[in-house]
DNA sequence: CGAGTTAGTGGGTCGGGGCCCACTATAGGG
DNA sequence: CCCTATAGTGGGCCCCGACCCACTAACTCG
């Protein structure tokens, strides 16, 4: 009983690591740190694959859906549709039923990239997740998406 | 078979949602958001939290480990150690055994505050959480906890 | 055709967080 | 007593990411 753990000079506070809201704070900032450095190899940020895997899941479609769909600013959008598409990686065309729209869609170099980049997260997850095993970040993975979906506990195969 | 899911205009792309590194960052972003508005309400920032939480967890310490521990800047440090002490949240004496040091301890006052926003991040976890039942917010908290300590998976009860 | 609205763009701002350097004071070892 | 290392401090820099405004082009409605 005596015995005090020998707590390490590194140890965080007991306080905030009782705190799941402090946890995901942390994790998540490691976790989004470490995905914007594998993009930024590429001279990419994390905006640009968000943009990527819209096009790709939900195919061509106007900035102003981009918008709406990913929460961005539309100003921001333009400059990183601009960049990508300079690139290569997406197709920018105006919409001749709407003049006023463009029209974004992904090209054959757009998914490649998005590939690469999908494995490079993987990589990093793995890094991340690397104290849990397989089912338990299949269980981590299911109450990530509950919270970010919003949807209650009673939602699937209850 | 035929039915498409109609999937609302304002939905993420799968291949995010698929990416628990996409939903750390993420949920993480959003927990830090609200975290920091919670205590920006006082006009505390993050390190704020952090420093007093040590403090109460490990008692009295020279800047220099809390350095250490938290991993913050030693500058910046100064800058936090010296704005709660002006609040009368810390107090701050010179060590007599090695007159370099500063030695820092929270006060009662700093105590109070502390609990205040231990609360008040409870608050903010509930909200962030509120999908999940009780159970499930405990997986949670272990899990992260175990990714934060880098524990492998073996540890505990297998 | 005009008025109001919407899509996109360019440019700029603001705040936070991390980081680094120069400097002082003190300690400790030859 | 010097020389080096360490603790703390002040100031400043830089990189975001988010946000906002002004402006143009184009559509819509009456």
């Amino acid at each position: 009983m005596a015995s005090e753990i020998p707590v390490p000079p590194d140890a965080l506070p007991p306080t905030l690591l009782d705190l799941s809201t402090f946890l995901l704070a942390r994790i998540g900032r490691t976790a989004r740190a470490r995905l914007a450095g594998q993009l930024a190899e590429r001279g990419l940020r994390l905006w640009d694959m968000a943009v990527l895997a819209a096009l790709a899941d939900f195919g061509p479609q106007a900035q102003r859906d981009l918008v709406r769909r990913l929460g961005i600013d539309p100003s921001d959008l333009a400059k990183v549709a601009d960049q990508l598409g300079a690139a290569g990686y997406v197709e920018r065309t105006r919409d001749q039923a709407d003049r006023r729209r463009v029209s974004v869609s992904v090209t054959a170099a757009g998914r490649e990239l998005l590939a690469e980049l999908e494995a490079g997260a993987r990589t990093v997850q793995d890094e991340v997740l690397a104290p849990l095993g397989p089912a338990e970040r299949r269980v981590l993975q299911e109450l990530l998406l509950r919270v970010e979906l919003g949807a209650p506990s009673w939602r699937g195969a209850g």
